[in-house]
DNA sequence: ATTATATAAAACCTTTTGGTTTCATGTCAA
DNA sequence: TTGACATGAAACCAAAAGGTTTTATATAAT
C-alpha cells in the first residue's frame, strides 16, 4: 500500500473507516478478525488500515497465540489537540483563555465554580 | 480535481500544505497569489488546495477587484475538537472531566479559581 | 497427523490526490 | 486600447489510497 513515508496522525484520522476502528478499540482490545466483523470489507483491507494506524502510533498490536490483538494508543492525539488549540484564539475567544489555563495547570488541578453574573465580558 | 463528495474537515487538514495555508490565513486575509508566494508550487496547485479548504468551510473567498481574498473560517474545527474530546477519557483522565464541563458551559461562562489543596482527587 | 483458524504477504485494479502546463477571461493602470 | 496582473478552467500525469483476490504460514484443536 505504498512506499512513501510513514503516515502521521493527521493522515491516519482522515479516513472514516480508521476513525471507526479507533472508536471500536476504545471499548477494548480486539483481534483483527473481530474488528473486521464490524465492517463490510475484507479482513485484508482492515489489516492495512491497522497498519496505517500503527505507523501513526495510534494503535499497537501484539501477537497472542494465533491472533494479533490491537490496542488503542491515544497519546499521539495530543499533537492534534495542540494543533487545534492554536485556532482557539480565532474562534471561541471567551472559553479559549480558560482552557489554556486548564491545559497548563499541571498536576495541581483547578476548582471550577459556576458564575452568577458575567463580569469579565469585554476581553 | 475529482467528482467525489465534498471534502470534510478531517480530509482538509490531512495535507501539510493546507495546514500551512490555514496558518498563513490566521495572520490575516490574503489573495491567492500572495499565499502562493509562500510555497514552492504553482498558483494553480494552491488554488486547488483553497478549493478543498472551501469545501470544508475552513476558508471563504470573496472577489475584491481583480483579486480573490481568502479568509480563515475556523468554526468547522469544532467538529474535530469534539471528536478529539471523546478520547480524552482514555488518556488524560483528570483534566478531561473538567474540560467536558467547560465545553458544555454555553454562553454563561465559568469562573476558575486555583485550588489550595486537592480534595477531589479520587474520581 | 489433520484440519480449521488467524494472520501475513504479494499481485493486481480503480479512483483520488496532488501536482503540472496551457489557454481563456476579467480588471486595473497608462 | 494596450498591456500587465490575478484568477479560472481544462487537459494531462504519476503516485498514493483504498480496495480486492490469491497464496503462504503459524497456531490450535481434534
Amino acid at each position: 500500500m505504498s512506499a512513501s513515508e510513514k503516515h502521521d496522525v493527521f493522515q491516519a484520522i482522515a479516513d472514516p473507516t480508521r476513525r471507526k476502528v479507533l472508536q471500536l478499540l476504545a471499548e477494548g482490545d480486539l483481534p483483527i478478525s473481530e474488528i473486521t466483523s464490524h465492517f463490510s470489507m475484507s479482513r485484508t483491507a482492515i489489516a492495512k488500515h491497522l497498519h496505517i494506524l500503527s505507523e501513526a502510533e495510534l494503535v499497537s498490536g501484539r501477537k497472542v497465540g494465533r491472533e494479533k490483538r490491537f490496542r488503542l494508543q491515544p497519546e499521539p492525539l495530543a499533537e492534534l489537540k495542540q494543533w487545534l488549540s492554536f485556532y482557539d484564539q480565532f474562534w471561541d475567544n471567551k472559553l479559549s483563555i480558560l482552557k489554556h489555563v486548564i491545559e497548563n495547570s499541571g498536576e495541581n488541578g483547578l476548582k471550577v465554580i459556576e458564575k452568577e453574573k458575567d463580569t469579565t465580558e469585554p476581553s
